[in-house]
RNA sequence: GCCGGGGUGGUGGAAUGGUAGACACGGCGGUCUUAAAAUCCGCUGUCCCUUCGAGGGCGUGUGGGUUCGAAUCCCACCCCCGGCACCA
């Protein structure tokens, strides 16, 4: 330092103060929020992160924003309750536990300790005294209690239903652990095997599901879930079956097409019909075993490909249609799903793009029986889809279409043919998974009684803290003699116990629920909290949960409803799904490809500050994208900017009124686009607006004095809207300026419309949409003075080469353009 | 394949019927310094013309359309991302 230093000012040092205030933070229980009290309550929910080890910077991608958001609110004045727990039950505990010889639960307990470490750093608001975790028998005691609930109502029931089979490994696979219909581990071909496995009938809910107008949610969202349950009117009719031997008098077929039921050249049944065996003769036993063999190795999006070749084979079986008493020839093939409608659908040719190619390859008739515009009566080159007037449709011929598919049905009825019916794409939700880590299903298996459900005074069904992980055969719970041997409670002989375990979305249904009150023990939830908290005012998650979890949540909610838990309509008023932050590469970040960015290093190097609204900044939250730390520097020199006009004083004078005015509007200006972008979560540009504010005020120091009152108006403005982005730096520079603590609990700033309004605008010039020219005008110009100076302007002339203006166009304190 | 989202400078992005490229990164030039870093300031889509004042053409994945005016709306196509029911 030479001797001609001025005071230095001190440098932006994230380290030298984040530490201290998070543990301020801590001390003072800042965050903990008061259920007692709900009023002007904000439950603001980020979904639960996967306990999978270290965070990653998809986790800070997602919960930063969060943090932001649920701060804001708070500086609104509402009394946010933002909590935080873990999913705590999966596969990848239980594949640690297969690999590394490791207790799954010492696994996922150490990860949630190291977890919880970095979420503090992050310096989120978190209520940390509301933490639910999964894998707590106090947790998934009620799963086990809600499984119960289900089964008395007749909402669980128990069939038989395929998984992913491995024949060598002898153990069924997640679809995960299947690669290219492989085994992972040993590369056998993996195929479908049935087995008995309890569903939650969600399709009794479809209907409900299907209404969205209680909540406010992104429509892409809705959309998918409407598309996902997939609801769809028509008619299931009976096509006669006469085969010797065979009880069964008919197929049932569902249609959405009645008015098409006199094309049907041939029939479709899914390979795995039960029908199948009893019907194919004896020519075609052999052909048709093969297929069904084979189907049993297709997935299921292969065999619904529109644009894979057709396959198929004739079982030798016909039915007749008896709208016409046409024989139809009954065949397989793997695009008919068994879970879909009757498991069989009516092949029509002309008017499907998918039976036309089917009936093509197997040169099966086609006959028209809606009639194309201007048809001619020739074969169709491909299948006709439109409007028409029924034709070769016997007593229905020259009804139009539409008027043809109810009268058709009420025919079909009154002959007991058919029905009206409507049928869903959702299925009900397979909840069994034959794997230890996870709640044990709460049934028992007695010789005398059958299936008996676990008394409730004997919950939790507690995971043994011994099982075996290695695959052999069996579930690892099934060879835990202590666990799987029970006492019935009907007759108190011995029984066996249910050794699959729950699906992991189960938790998911409802932990923001348990969050309220985690230990809780009369019931999931304390009835008053319920009351006075639910449901969720705002969720934030990840763009790939759309459908799956937000329609099991849903479903979840609905059933908590009928059983009195909790009230309302929907668990989730509004929601915000953010994108998914992908590696350098644009591939999803994961160990095994090997391109995880760790959010430490960059904590450490940066601070918290600097890494969370770098996140933020990159682009819009529901865009996601690949994760570069190319433009980290442009934030740290923001906030290092923030810093230094906080720290240092600009010399203060008189000043005219032009600068005041110029720098309060700058203020006013940005905590009016602020609060906008903050509403709509678009912190990319929030941010940009702060930036601006921190330019424009660093540009009026350098110019010369500036007004005392404009300026801490300015700085005292730019700190709260800093503070819910940045809460270190936002803290420190509050407390370094001498003002209350916490800066955490002030209010958000307000803005006068007046004062941010421009007193110029630029009127832009066109002459036939292009710019000529730009004209400085007064903000409230009237429409004829716009339109005599964008006239009179020396650009316009030139363009307009002396020919008259046939129309003038004003956008009013925009543009003028000049049509000519 | 089906459902949903997206494609804009060298890079991330802004603008959702009215100035394309805000705000940043990077690059180039300058200030300060013995020097470097940091800071601060200026320039930065592209091509043409230039008498150096400026002027003009092109430009938002591709092709077409609607409109006085299109990144934005419509139609067709291409590519990328998410989901597709046992990863969570």
């Amino acid at each position: 330092m030479n001797q001609k230093t001025e005071a230095r000012t001190e440098r932006y040092d994230p380290a030298s103060f984040e530490k201290k205030w998070q543990d301020r933070w801590a001390a003072d229980r800042l965050y903990e929020t008061d259920l007692g009290d709900s009023k002007d309550k904000f439950y603001f929910l980020t979904m639960l992160p996967y306990t999978s080890g270290d965070l990653h910077v998809g986790h800070w991608y997602a919960m930063a924003p969060s943090d932001a958001a649920a701060r804001y609110k708070r500086m609104q004045g509402k009394n946010v309750f933002f909590p935080i727990g873990f999913d705590a039950f999966g596969l990848p505990a239980e594949n640690a536990a297969i690999k590394h010889g490791m207790d799954p639960r010492k696994w996922t307990y150490d990860n949630i300790e190291r977890m919880r470490g970095q979420l503090r750093s992050m310096g989120a608001m978190f209520d940390w005294d509301h933490e639910a975790i999964s894998a707590d028998p106090e947790f998934y005691r009620w799963n086990q209690w809600f499984f119960l609930k289900m089964y008395e109502r007749g909402l669980a029931y128990k069939k038989r239903a395929p998984a992913n089979w491995c024949p060598s490994c002898q153990t069924v696979l997640a679809n995960e652990q299947v690669v290219n219909g492989a085994c992972e581990r040993c590369g056998t071909p993996v195929i479908q095997k049935d087995l008995e496995q309890w569903f939650f009938r969600i399709r009794d809910y479809a209907d409900e599901l299907l209404d969205f107008s209680q909540m406010d949610w992104p429509e892409p969202i809705t959309t998918m879930q409407r598309n996902w349950i997939g609801r769809s009117e028509g008619m299931e009719v009976e096509f006669g079956l006469d085969v010797p031997g065979v009880e069964q008098k008919s197929i049932r077929v569902f249609t959405t097409r009645p008015d098409t039921i006199f094309g049907v050249t041939f029939m479709v049944l899914a390979p795995e019909h039960p029908l199948v065996a009893q019907i194919t003769t004896p020519e075609q036993r052999a052909e048709v075993e093969a297929y069904v063999d084979q189907a049993r190795h297709a997935t299921e999006i292969e065999r619904t490909s529109t644009d894979r070749e057709k396959t198929g084979v004739f079982t030798g079986a016909y039915v007749t249609n008896q709208f016409n008493g046409r024989q139809v020839q009954v065949w397989i093939a793997d695009y008919a799903l068994l879970w879909y409608g009757t498991g069989a659908v009516m092949g029509v040719p002309a008017h499907d793009q998918r039976d036309f190619e089917f009936a093509k390859k197997f040169g099966l008739e086609c006959p028209v029986v809606i009639s194309p515009p201007d048809w001619n009566g020739k074969a169709l080159d491909e299948a006709y889809l439109g409007p028409g007037d029924m034709v070769n449709s016997g007593q229905f011929d020259g009804t139009p279409n539409e008027d043809g598919k109810p009268a058709v049905i009420e025919f079909a009825a009154k002959q007991g043919w058919g029905q009206r019916t409507i049928t869903y794409r959702l299925r009900d939700w397979l909840i069994s998974r034959q794997r230890a880590w996870g709640t044990p299903i709460p049934m028992l298996y007695c010789p005398t009684d059958g299936i008996v459900p676990v008394r409730e005074s004997d919950l939790p069904v507690r995971l043994p803290d011994d099982a075996e992980y290695l695959p052999t055969g069996d579930s690892p719970l099934a060879r835990h003699e202590g666990f799987v041997n029970a006492t019935c409670p009907k007759c108190g002989g011995p029984a066996r116990r249910e050794t699959d375990t729950m699906d992991t979305f189960m938790d998911s249904n409802w932990y923001f629920v348990r969050y309220l009150s985690p230990d809780y023990d009369a019931g999931p939830v304390d009835p008053k909290l319920a009351e006075r908290w639910l449901p969720v005012d705002q969720y934030t998650g990840g763009a790939e949960h759309a459908v799956m979890h937000l329609l099991y949540a849903r479903f979840f909610w609905k059933f908590m409803r009928d059983i009195g838990v909790v009230k309302g309509p929907e668990p989730f008023l509004r929601l915000f799904n953010q994108g998914q932050i992908l590696g350098p590469d644009g591939q999803r970040m994961s160990k095994s490809r090997g391109n995880v960015v760790p959010p430490d290093d960059q904590v450490q190097k940066h601070g918290a500050d600097v890494f969370r609204n770098y996140l933020m900044f990159i682009g819009p939250w529901e865009e996601g994208g690949p994760f570069r730390l190319d433009g980290i520097s442009g934030i740290e020199r923001w906030l290092g900017r923030v810093w230094n006009l906080a720290i240092t004083e600009p010399r203060f004078g008189q000043e005219d009124a032009g600068p005041v005015r110029d720098m309060r509007r700058l203020t006013h200006q940005t905590v009016k686009r602020v609060t906008h972008d903050f509403d709509g979560f678009r912190w990319n540009t929030a941010i940009a607006a702060l930036m601006e504010m921190a330019n424009g005020l660093s540009k009026a120091r350098e110019s010369g004095p500036v007004d005392r009152a404009a300026w801490e108006e300015a700085i005292e403005k730019m700190l709260l809207m800093v503070a819910p982005l940045a809460p270190f730096i936002a803290e420190e520079l509050w407390s370094r300026a001498g003002k209350p603590y916490s800066v955490h609990q002030q209010r958000w700033p307000s803005f006068d419309e007046d004062l941010a309004r421009a007193d110029e605008i630029t009127l832009v010039v066109q002459v036939n949409g292009k710019v000529r020219d730009r004209i400085s005008a007064p903000a409230g110009i009237a429409e004829a003075d716009a339109k005599a100076l964008a006239l009179a302007s020396d650009a316009v002339k030139r363009h307009l080469e002396g020919k008259s203006p046939r129309q003038v166009i004003y956008v009013p304190g925009k543009l003028v353009n000049i049509v000519i």
